[in-house]
RNA sequence: GGAGGUGUGGCAGAGUGGUCGAAUGCACCGGUCUUGAAAACCGACGUACCGCAAGGUACCGGGGGUUCGAAUCCCUCCACCUCCGCCA
């Protein structure tokens, strides 16, 4: 979410910024920049109103004690015009306020310089390309038909037990999972994260923290028995540990990960866009969260942006980065670095990681701040990054390092699965 | 799930209707003293909003209520503790 202070002092770069998303916010904006005004007016004269209204009562609680009671019920029918004025003004206020919370929430981030204007992923640049496309022959399969020749994931006992987008991983497969979850953890181990398991299921508050309420609000399964939600990422329960916070200096930065289902609706998908590993309802995933001083987030960033480089790299797996258009960004991010590796049967480029910096929006959502040189109170800025999403580099490993008669797993994999082999 | 209890500033802990945003101790920060440190002493020491400022307002788990006035009384929700029940 913006600060108002922001959008106050900047009226004009957040107004050109959000075009670049394609968004017309000037009606917002300024409607938002109104109410502000009016809020503070409203707000003085209830200040004021609060503050005669103390100062008879405490008047009163003065005369108590003295034993003039006669005085002090005159004084009280005086206090009782200045408590409806008070009421009524109160109840503006909050009007006021829960509109401009309103209109806030539903703003998105601001882009980055860096980033570009742009509506769909055609716009997005093409940062880097790494590893060589690999030719596969006429051994050609694509992973759904290897994972059930040899028995590693099925979809149809899924689909049985609970629906489509729910696979099961079998021998070989399931401990690929696991092998990649390991090697994942490890490596941000080394990386200087500090591992967590948390949570599952999340709070409205903490959905709100992140962002995930209420733009994607249908993007999330709802336990409404009991009012949580199914976490989308594991973003949401590690970035909250820090909502209501406020933080030292030397605190930062707070680097987090920690493996994860994720849970996600994915309505309105369809085709092959779904087809096999593409987009699964439940996926795992290893996510790393940093919390860090904004004077550092852009450095930030590149080392995160590295540290997912050298994970494909381990696994061999050619990919390109992408720095996304403002328009195919999320509502929270300020900037978007995309994975995506080669799917050489599919001949198509699979999304695996996003890398985001979210400077202060999260932020201002989650109030988290730290104590800055000067002992004043400032944002954090909050980033994170899928180190990485496991089924579209399953879908990988499988198709580009197939051969004639199955698939060899790249080098850096084998401790963690003890096979070399599928 | 049932019964009872607790929830105050970074921590500990007073305060049970009226100058209480809140005693006191510890921690932290600044200073005096010291070659340096410790001790001692002095001072500062929550957050947010409004205001050029002086200052004002709100906040004692969250929300609502009673009252001229609420940390203090009432309702409700949440968290934690104890006991009972159930259970991986």
């Amino acid at each position: 979410m913006l600060t108002l202070t922001y959008l106050r002092e900047r009226r004009e770069s957040v107004i050109s910024a959000l075009a670049k998303r394609g968004l017309d916010a000037t009606e917002s904006v300024d409607r938002v920049l109104a109410l502000d005004v009016e809020r503070r007016v409203i707000q003085k004269e209830l200040d004021d109103t609060l503050a005669e209204s103390n100062t008879l009562s405490r008047q009163i609680g003065g005369l108590m004690r003295e034993g003039k009671r006669e005085e002090a019920e005159a004084v009280k029918t005086a206090t009782s015009g200045l408590k409806t004025r008070s009421g009524e003004l109160k109840e503006k206020m909050s009007a006021l306020e829960n509109e401009v919370h309103d209109l806030l929430s539903h703003l998105p981030n601001t882009p980055n310089d860096l980033v570009v204007a742009g509506n769909s992923d055609k716009d997005n640049e093409l940062i880097e390309s790494w590893g060589e496309l690999p030719d596969l022959g006429n051994h050609k399969k694509p992973h759904w038909d290897i994972a059930k020749e040899k028995d590693l994931i099925d979809f149809d006992l899924g689909a049985k037990v609970t629906g489509a987008g729910f696979p099961f991983y079998k021998g070989k497969g399931a401990k690929l999972q696991r092998g990649l979850i390991r090697m994942f953890l490890d490596k941000a181990d080394e990386a200087g994260y500090t591992e967590y398991i948390p949570p599952l299921m999340i709070n409205e508050d903490s959905g709100f923290g992140t962002g995930q309420l209420p733009d994607k609000e249908g993007q999330m399964y709802h336990m409404k028995v009991d009012d949580l939600y199914m976490i989308p990422t594991a973003e949401v329960p590690l970035t909250n540990i820090y909502r209501n916070t406020l933080l030292n200096a030397s605190d930062l930065p707070i680097k987090l990960c920690g493996y994860t289902p994720c849970f996600r609706r994915e309505a309105g998908s369809y085709g092959k866009d779904v087809r096999g590993l593409n987009r699964l309802h439940q996926f795992d995933k290893v996510e790393i969260v940093q919390i860090q001083h904004p004077d550092k987030s852009a450095e930030t960033l590149e080392s995160m942006v590295d540290h997912v480089k050298g994970l494909l790299e381990e696994l061999e797996l050619p990919y390109r980065v992408l720095r996304l258009c403002a328009g195919d960004m999320g509502f929270t991010a300020a900037i978007t670095y995309d994975f995506e590796v080669w799917s050489a049967a599919q001949e198509m480029w699979l999304e695996v990681s996003s890398v985001s910096g979210f400077e202060t929006f999260q932020a201002n959502r989650l109030k988290c701040r730290f104590k800055d040189a000067e002992g004043k109170n400032q944002l954090v800025h909050t980033l994170n990054g899928s180190a990485l999403a496991l089924p579209r580099i399953v879908a990988a490993l499988l198709e580009n390092h197939q051969d004639a008669d199955g698939v060899k797993i790249p080098q850096a994999l084998v401790p963690y699965l003890g096979f070399d082999r599928i």
